[in-house]
DNA sequence: AACGAGATGTTATAATGTTTCAAATCTCGT
DNA sequence: ACGAGATTTGAAACATTATAACATCTCGTT
């Protein structure tokens, strides 16, 4: 099949890497928001796969590199990402995973397989739509907004490539 | 106004809490599972407002009851009131808050203000239907969904009772 | 009484995230 | 180039949230 989106299917992953880091450099020259080092390199291992990383797995990645980092190290730099609309944060799994829409304002959801892990970013107008009308109808006014759907992607619902 | 959900406004919260806890006694009867002296004083602290309680918030008021409880036991209850459809899980607060649907299988959204702090759960079709057509659509097998969406409530909106 | 399943008690520990203050680095005007 | 001020990073301690493992209790059944 080839309609599925690239987290469910082989892919040339580095061009995705490169994307996301070229994306970033643009974004934070645009913003003088300053991608050092640190911030970069978490960055790049957040887009190690299209699974989410926790920020004490990134921790411990830092630490084989040598970089001898505490946990407010990696906190700092998540928080510079998101800050930037460079990473998102999937609540459900307190993990961090790359944002495929780097620099665009926007509202998002995820679709998380419980099997193989990886998730899947989208936008969803319908669901945005909707969702606004909820909130005028309760006159509530939104901020933020967290939709995860936790499930089974479809490589692994039909035999299963567990990656 | 009067439009306005409950969580929003003055109302006779005891009422809130009196018919969760007959529902809960009805959803328990009905499946046989048993709602013990602990679950069921898990529950009325859940609903002591419609505000969100971490499980140590309700650890701390069962020490105030005299009750020494370690936290395996607030857990235990809180999945067994989860199990039950009795509470909810909000993931981006840590915190757990009555079901207004008791006993219902249904799929919920949060509208949660983060001045008050106080939470409606709404169960919103459109948004569901909007949902299941982008899951559909990268052939994703939804199972469970978490849509939280933080903001003001109408009260806090224009002139803040924060309460 | 003996048993077994479910529920609770108890202790320890894991996993996630924050506060605080000090040191290093960068920025920018002079 | 220089130095004041801002930003970033280092480091240690701590706070919060959640689970693992095993012992004990309760209560209905045999
Ligand atoms: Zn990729
Ligand atoms: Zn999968
Ligand atoms: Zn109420
Ligand atoms: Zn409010």
């Amino acid at each position: 099949m080839s309609a599925n989106a690239l987290p469910y299917r082989p892919h040339n992953h580095s061009a995705c890497v490169h994307q996301a880091l070229t994306d970033a450099r643009t974004v934070c020259a645009s913003r003088q928001a300053r991608l050092t080092p640190i911030r970069e390199r978490v960055l790049e291992l957040i887009w190690q796969s299209h699974k989410p990383l926790g920020a004490y797995d990134l921790l411990a990645v830092l630490a084989e590199d040598g970089h001898n980092a505490a946990p407010p190290t990696v906190y700092r730099a998540l928080d510079f990402l998101q800050q930037n609309g460079l990473v998102h944060r999937i609540a459900s799994l307190n993990a961090f995973t790359g944002c495929t829409h780097a620099g665009e304002n926007h509202t998002c959801l995820f679709l998380i397989c419980r099997c193989c892990r990886n998730v899947l970013e989208l936008t969803a107008p319908g669901v945005t739509r909707a969702l606004n009308e909820v909130s005028e109808a309760e006159a509530f006014t939104p901020e933020e907004t967290t939709i995860e759907v936790a499930g089974l992607c479809p490589g692994c619902k039909d035999g299963g490539d567990h990656d």
